[in-house]
DNA sequence: GTAAAATTCAAACGTTCGTTTGAAACAAAC
DNA sequence: GTTTGTTTCAAACGAACGTTTGAATTTTAC
């Protein structure tokens, strides 16, 4: 049990590296040397850097996406036509990932993808489509909840939420704020309440009435 | 004027390319090629190519604090004993980015600078440092505006906050949300108000009533 | 116009990278 | 025990990287 399979042991390392150095700055030699495993290993098992790259996202991105789908499903089985509670919709969104964050190989894993937003290339790509079924569903029903807000308005309170949230996840040291050096690590299920509480109040912000020509629907 | 100072171009090529592909993946090969420069140019003029990095933020980013830190100061002479007004606070934070945004040239490095939050290394940290004079001065302004706020709820609320600031500049393609192909481009000063609206209702959310023991001042 | 300083240039340096290779070691099947 | 298929290994490959060098070129100063 020390020494699980070569690939799994490949993943594991490769992943631990991409969170300490960034994915870019890690090398194949790195990968193999913290796995303990031969160089060719990874061309081996993956068949290449970018294969590998794709292999330890390909391992929990699914599974968490699979689990926001659910627990919406759920949701809006239980509502039946009425809307959900904002709070309620926001939680089936964030739960997923911040149970995640309990297991530390699973937390690399959550600071990778929070990262990942402002990442350049086309792995980019590949990962928020597999992401757009999610988005979309989730989008649809912050709409049925928030019916007043233009899409536009919507669109960019969704923007700035992701981005609160990609932030709380990609950035390990948490709270940059120095002071006194006081227990500041809260467990994760009250961060999640903090963010919920934050992003609930930004959705629900009353439209500012607008004193210039912007087009709003 | 079609070609300014070697020193120029280069610094302008680097940007353009840190932007487009990432730091690490841009090669000085790259960037002398862009800038039709030598090679060794960038070893040169700055010596190699960490200190190339350097003098691309450089460039901009004290100016940019400067203003960040003159804004405040006049806010509060105006001001006096009574605290900012919360919407007042976060636009002379959010004013100058957002007014660099306009320049094609500048808006790159705003770009880089939103990435900046999620990259590893030393750099993070040395351009943290500069920063922390205006984080400390705003954080100080927004506890005098929200006093009702314990010191852990603000820090997470900022944190929430700058997540959503870099987000916003860090990702171009703005709205991710697709639907119909309508006008979502809004002027940057219209994107800032979204933004403003967003984050004053996070940081003015009432604080929920804790019904587990977490550590509340 | 000439001497001095600053800049550009082509070429090469040593490293490190991702990948390939073919033999060695191991495992499973009969 | 031999065969077959899978996995590991050391070694090498060519390519690309950041950097250095020393001569050529341009700019500056008098």
């Amino acid at each position: 049990m020390n020494t699980p399979d070569t690939r799994e042991r490949l993943l594991d390392a490769a992943q631990k590296l991409f969170v300490e150095h960034g994915i870019d700055a890690t090398s194949l030699r790195n990968v193999t040397t913290d796995a303990e495993a031969n160089l060719a290993s990874v061309n081996y098992h993956f068949g290449s850097k970018d294969e590998l790259i794709q292999a330890v996202f390909a391992r929990h991105l699914e599974p968490l996406n699979k689990e926001r789908i659910r627990l919406l499903d759920e949701l809006e089985r239980e509502a039946g036509d009425t809307p959900l509670y904002l709070e309620t919709t926001l939680e089936a969104f964030l739960k997923p990932t911040f149970e995640m964050m309990q297991n530390q190989k699973s937390r690399e894993f959550v600071c990778l993808l929070g990262r990942l937003f402002t990442e350049s290339s086309e792995l980019k790509m590949l990962i928020m489509h597999q992401f757009q079924e999610v988005q979309k569903r989730y989008f649809a029903a912050l709409q049925r909840t928030l019916p007043h807000l233009g899409i536009i308005d919507l669109s960019w309170r969704v923007h700035f939420m992701i981005g609160a949230m990609a932030h709380t996840f990609a950035v390990p040291e948490k709270l940059s704020i120095p002071s006194s050096s006081e227990a500041y690590n809260l467990t994760e299920e009250s961060i999640m309440q903090h963010l919920i509480t934050f992003a609930a109040a930004g959705l629900r912000a009353p439209v500012p009435s607008q004193t210039n020509g912007d087009n709003q629907k």
